[in-house]
DNA sequence: GTCTATAGGGGGATAGAC
DNA sequence: GTCTATCCCCCTATAGAC
């Protein structure tokens, strides 16, 4: 059954507090930066008590990383597997959904991609990657708007690789955007939103 | 006088080898993964130089990034600040330059977003951050492309946004890319090489 | 300037009491 | 299950010989 943060803090089980703790300092600082005391202080527990439930720093990150993208990739395929919606209509809620999921947890990008980065863990064999997102109600209605005439480009990898790039580099690039454009917090929620209604209008300007 | 790598690890000096082993070092691991062990097998030196020369890790990680971060930053400044060609020339040079200067380092984009997430460092208070597009011969360009009704966004700071995000974030999110899109290395140059060709087109149905 | 040897401390993990 | 105390390795940094 799915908690809020607050409510898994005050009463949730040990063990779920330590996972809660950990996502959020591994988020944070990514996996050689954190601290398993800081996990333990941020969950408020004994450090003992880590290890413990999770044998391993190792073992508890992995676990955590491993959710994190099941999560994202769901996110994903879940959006474009709906058989209800247009293509057009499709671009506007996954820009949507997606802008709101990650804003509600900003570092969730630059995490994935900065612990990714390498390659060495073996979490794709575990996930079926292939075809991921090619049996998708999206594949096929791209495909058909593509025979139709209507979209310009043959390959749904690149429209996609770029509705993504529009979408997730804001938030990659929060920090330095903030210096850069001199942005407070708020100005940034505001360009968000904004590009919220603007990106399909980019997409199809791209493609149509 | 710049050398090229293979060079600089036959005969160059100490200091210069070790900074050139700690910068390959740091972006392919970042700053919290990084062994100073490590880097000095890179520079085939031995690990107490690193400190005569650089007194601690941090310092020398600090130079590393300041000066990857600077050269990143004059690399954009010096394209846009050319007077002598048009904005739509303008944005070719830059995606293509650009594309050439991240593929000789593809590990930049994630090392430079992933260090500077926390905000922590002072790097931004020694660098000239403030106008620093917005002095450009590009900035000007582009208002007068606005006035003149051939470009339909006002603010420049969304165009250049979009026009990085498309830039940077393949090689951001490389690793995934390959899994997800079953990519072979050779396969993302490709894609790589017919994005510097899109790219500009793209900006200019979408802002034109 | 460059090396070997080692100090010093931080951090992951565990023993053992309760 | 949860705590305190502690082990022990690894890593940064330095002392001191050459």
């Amino acid at each position: 059954m799915a908690k809020t943060k607050d409510i898994v803090e005050l009463d949730a089980s040990t063990e779920e507090k330590i996972k809660s703790a950990a996502r959020t300092v591994f988020l944070k600082k990514g996996y050689a930066a954190t601290r398993t005391r800081e996990i333990a202080d941020e969950a408020n527990i004994n450090l003992a008590l880590l290890n413990y439930y999770f044998r391993s720093k190792e073992k508890l990150f992995e676990m955590i990383l491993h959710e994190t993208l099941i999560g994202f990739i769901e996110n994903i395929t879940s959006i474009m597997n709906d058989e209800n919606t247009s293509l057009e209509k499709k671009i506007e809620m996954f820009t949507s959904n997606y802008i709101d999921f990650i804003t509600r947890e900003p570092g969730l990008p630059i995490f994935l991609l900065s612990e990714l980065r390498d390659n060495s863990s073996a979490f794709f064999d575990k996930i079926t990657v292939k075809n991921i997102l090619l049996d998708t109600a999206f594949h096929r209605q791209y495909d058909e708007a593509y025979l139709k005439g209507k979209i310009t480009e043959a390959n749904p990898f690149h429209f996609l690789l770029n509705l993504m790039s529009l979408i997730i580099f804001p938030f990659i690039g929060k920090s330095i955007l903030q210096k850069f454009g001199e942005m407070t917090e708020t100005q940034f929620k505001t360009m968000i939103e904004e590009r919220k209604r603007m990106i399909p209008l980019w997409i199809k300007a791209m493609y149509y």
